[in-house]
DNA sequence: ACCTGAACACCGTTCAAGT
DNA sequence: ACCTGAACACCGTTCAAGT
């Protein structure tokens, strides 16, 4: 097997010898399996067959090595989706300027558009949100409320709920569509709907942070 | 009526099982192997090792019958997940009287206390949750909601956020508990903030149901 | 109708052995 | 250090054959 170079997509060429050392700057650059090589391909079957249809076997294959050669680079399966997801959220996009709650909305938004694109992806971060959640888009999103004059545990609430609402619904999507009883459209409609209702949510907290509403439980008080 | 209403199945979808009562007594009897005992054995496992740790080999084990067997009963390991999450559901308690948002509130911690003795459920359900949830506790939800004054789509808005926010934070709580960073008690309250939070945005539907919100989005208008 | 034993077609993961 | 080939220890699912 020296030949790889998976089929479809050109991009031949011998690469592999390369092994001198240009200078002592990245080691990454032409390593024979770059861990952004092997992102990059692991995103184009999951988008194509779904988390559970990526196979270390699979991927082996369209990397052009082995399955042990793989697993030389990434320990696990889980490993690899947790770069993926990593990968995926980098690429959300939140707007530099605008109101804080319009600037959330969109970040959620782009959130979900960039993982529904990769089916199963969803299941996988809301199960391993502290792994997969990259730290740099964390914080953008905590300044964003914090700016907006949020007490600190209101932050947590706020991103919590919202991850979990954006991650299960991608991740109840397909249900819901298959189901037959909603359509693409009508399915972007709740989802925003439903990030509206969190928003007015949280918009509750700034506006008037020190004030009970009126039916609100004042405590936990399962069993004083 | 869209997302509600469960599809119309009335009985088209076949069950193979059901072939007609067996008039007036129960047909459960003496029945070599019953849905309900495989159930409660399925319930026993996952509660044990979870969903992944259930495995068709050792649910046949325990009911002592031959993996064979176990498949003449239930087709499939996705089935028998859905009857578990339906039997869960049964389990849910709903306050007969209160407020609206309280009788919610108590429905919601009955659901992730139900839900989180049964690792891996949560995950099952949110990526299911058209088939899991029962028509009973689907209804006896959006009767408290429309009692309460919310319109059509809203009540939609709000089961579907509640929903995924239930069914999200029982996913992920393992992964935020396990990080250190979130102990039990943490957990919980992190957990019924966000509810509280959920609960406030939908309060603001049913007190000014037709004032836009002062930066609501009025629309979808992505594209188009 | 219900059940068994055995197989099929996969998985993720490991590892001695090569270069 | 990186890679290969082959195996291990499972899975879910199917099915001819029994009773």
């Amino acid at each position: 097997m020296t030949v790889g170079a998976a089929p479809g997509r050109g991009q031949s060429s011998g690469r592999r010898r390369s092994r001198i050392p240009t200078s002592r700057s990245h080691q990454i650059d032409n390593a024979a399996l770059s861990d952004r090589e092997i992102v990059r391909v692991a995103r184009e079957i999951i988008a194509k067959v779904g988390v559970d249809g990526l196979t270390m076997r699979q991927l082996s294959t369209e990397l052009g090595v082995s399955l042990g050669s793989t697993y030389h680079h990434v320990p696990t399966k889980r490993d690899l989706l947790v770069l993926v997801a990593r990968d995926l959220f980098d690429e959300v996009t939140i707007p530099s300027k605008g109101k804080w709650d319009e600037r959330l909305k969109s970040a959620m938004v782009s959130v979900s558009d960039l993982v529904e694109r990769y089916p199963g992806i969803a299941t996988f971060m809301s199960a391993n949100p502290v792994e997969i959640m990259p730290i740099k888009l964390y914080r953008a999103l905590v300044q964003i409320l914090t700016d907006a004059g949020f007490p600190v545990d209101s932050v947590n609430a706020v991103m919590a709920t919202m991850f979990f609402y954006v991650t299960g619904t991608s991740t109840g999507g397909p249900s819901l569509a298959s189901s037959g009883m909603l359509d693409d459209v009508e399915m972007k409609r709740l989802f925003e709907d439903g990030l509206d209702l969190l928003l007015a949510g949280a918009r509750v907290r700034v506006e008037q942070p020190r004030r009970r509403t009126r039916s609100g439980a004042p405590r936990s008080r399962q069993r004083g």
